[in-house]
DNA sequence: GTAGCCTTGATT
DNA sequence: AATCAAGGCTAC
């Protein structure tokens, strides 16, 4: 009976949900909408405000935590925030015309119309069974469906009870256990996008989509190149109409890079500052202590992902130790397809160093190591991946639904497919020229994966040898993977 | 700077 | 000719 009653609130809870979504509510402030403006349904305010940011190419800044509240009444507080939640719902900076040109319509007019279209046979559908408890997937994502809820995302996931943030499993080895409790080491700074980013260095072209770069210190010459261009060839259906939100989501999730940046080198300076003179410390453990000190960053950053952070310790646990070495090549690699010189690796610390040097001092396997993360580099920079594509293939990876004994095994797996799926509709909305685009970029995780299980390898070695320094995460992970298989 | 109303002009 | 999403204008 208490069941019933519980999918009865559920459902009647599910129900307000919708009805509010197809009242006329701007998602950025709850304000009666006027229309489409710059991508989706908007009030006048935030259809004005978006124009003037990205005409007069605003800066704003945030006086508090940029997680202020915008509702109808508070909209005017904070700018910085209300014109991040304009990007965060899907307004479009493109939209906005370089040249002023008044009247006329733009390419977004298609778009519009399909929305319109998929919104009426959304409602027609919940009108018919108001007691479902979720839409029909073959509708596909609306316009502003998730966007209009400041947590619709959560909405997404199944219900969970809380996690039990005091249980630690008996196996569990002290440091990621500790790392994964400890509730002082999180990044204040997560990546937001900024007001001042998408214009800085220059303007925004009409009719063009312009992918800007969310990173406040990202190099000052690299621009996203342009995509989707005005004479392109369309796809016989027409690609989605926003970017999912979950990969935006995502993106949000990652963290500050020159927060972790300065924690490393820190903690670099701190432990070659605690050697004499005469015992320099080796290159080699100077690296154990990079990767080391990064681990700690991705664990961070998993702590307080999305999904992640629901899910009990013990679980978490289990993801961190299949996949911690995936994502630390992940990382590496990920930082060398942005930083696009070819010939040198960029390091978490910040630093530039030349990979002949490397090559040079170096023994095989490390050198056949870094080479092959190379080509792999290569490929991702052919295929000019995406910070947002990024995002998505650390999930990939971290929700892997292969591990085994996990409490909450459907959760991953859903996981997994929902990010799967915003991957596949963010690769179409984004790159509607190359349909296959998703599935070669999922080509390339085997080779992480291999890549991954050879730096294992490597690492043991040098551990069984005594190389590598004692009591860090780095061997911990090791051992545990190793207890574990 | 904000936001409501006005003008414009390609598309339908 | 009607539509409607761009930019413009202006009282506040």
């Amino acid at each position: 009976m208490l069941f019933l009653l519980t999918i009865f609130i559920y459902c009647h809870f599910k129900g307000m949900e919708y009805r509010h979504e197809f009242e006329d509510l701007c998602p950025v402030c709850g304000d009666k909408v006027s229309g489409y403006h710059y991508g989706l349904l908007t009030c006048e305010s935030c259809k004005g405000f978006f124009k003037r940011t990205v005409q007069n190419n605003k800066r704003y800044t945030c006086a508090e935590n940029q997680h202020c509240k915008i509702d109808k009444t508070q909209r005017k507080r904070c700018p910085f925030c209300r014109f991040q939640k304009c990007l965060n719902v899907g307004m479009r900076l493109e939209a906005v015309r370089a040249d002023r040109m008044r009247g006329g319509r733009n390419k977004f007019g298609p778009m519009y119309k399909r929305d319109r279209a998929l919104k009426q046979q959304k409602k027609a559908l919940i009108h018919i069974s108001s007691f479902k408890l979720e839409p029909s997937p073959s509708l596909g994502p609306s316009l502003q469906s998730e966007s209009s809820f400041s947590g619709g995302l959560s909405g997404l996931l199944p219900p969970l009870t809380p996690p039990d943030s005091a249980y630690v499993p008996p196996y569990c080895p002290p440091s990621l256990g500790v790392a994964l409790q400890s509730h002082g080491s999180t990044f204040p700074g997560q990546y937001q996008y900024t007001a001042a980013t998408p214009f800085s260095s220059r303007s925004i072209k009409s009719e063009y989509l312009e992918q800007y770069t969310y990173t406040p210190d990202s190099p000052p010459g690299y621009t996203y190149p342009e995509v989707r261009l005005p004479g392109s060839p369309q796809t016989s259906s027409l690609p989605p109409s926003t970017p999912p939100q979950l990969v935006l989501n995502l993106l949000h999730c990652e963290p500050d890079e020159a927060q972790v940046r300065l924690k490393v080198v820190r903690y670099l300076r701190q432990e070659e500052g605690g050697h004499s003179k005469q015992e320099m410390v080796s290159s080699f453990r100077l690296l154990c202590i990079m990767a080391d000190q990064t681990l700690f960053s991705i664990v961070d950053w998993a702590r307080s992902c999305i999904f992640f952070r629901e899910l009990q310790v013990g679980d978490q646990m289990r993801l961190l130790h299949n996949c911690w070495s995936e994502l630390l090549v992940l990382d590496h690699v990920c930082r060398q397809v942005q930083h696009g010189k070819e010939g040198t690796l960029l390091l978490v610390t910040g630093e530039e160093i030349e990979i002949s040097s490397i090559l040079g001092k170096a023994g095989p396997p490390l050198v056949s190591l870094i080479q092959r993360a190379q080509e792999l580099v290569k490929r991702l920079q052919t295929l000019q991946m995406d910070r947002r594509e990024m995002a998505c293939f650390k999930f990939l990876t971290l929700f892997n639904p292969s591990v085994k004994l996990l409490d909450n095994q459907a959760f991953v797996e859903s996981v997994q497919e929902q990010v799967n799926g915003a991957l596949m509709e963010y690769t179409l909305y984004m790159y509607p020229q190359s349909a296959e685009r998703c599935s070669q970029l999922l080509l390339h995780l085997p080779e992480l994966r291999m890549l991954s299980t050879q730096a294992e390898d490597y690492l043991h070695y040098k551990h069984l040898s005594g190389e590598v320094p004692c009591n860090n995460l780095l061997v911990e992970m090791l051992h545990a993977k190793r207890a574990v298989v």
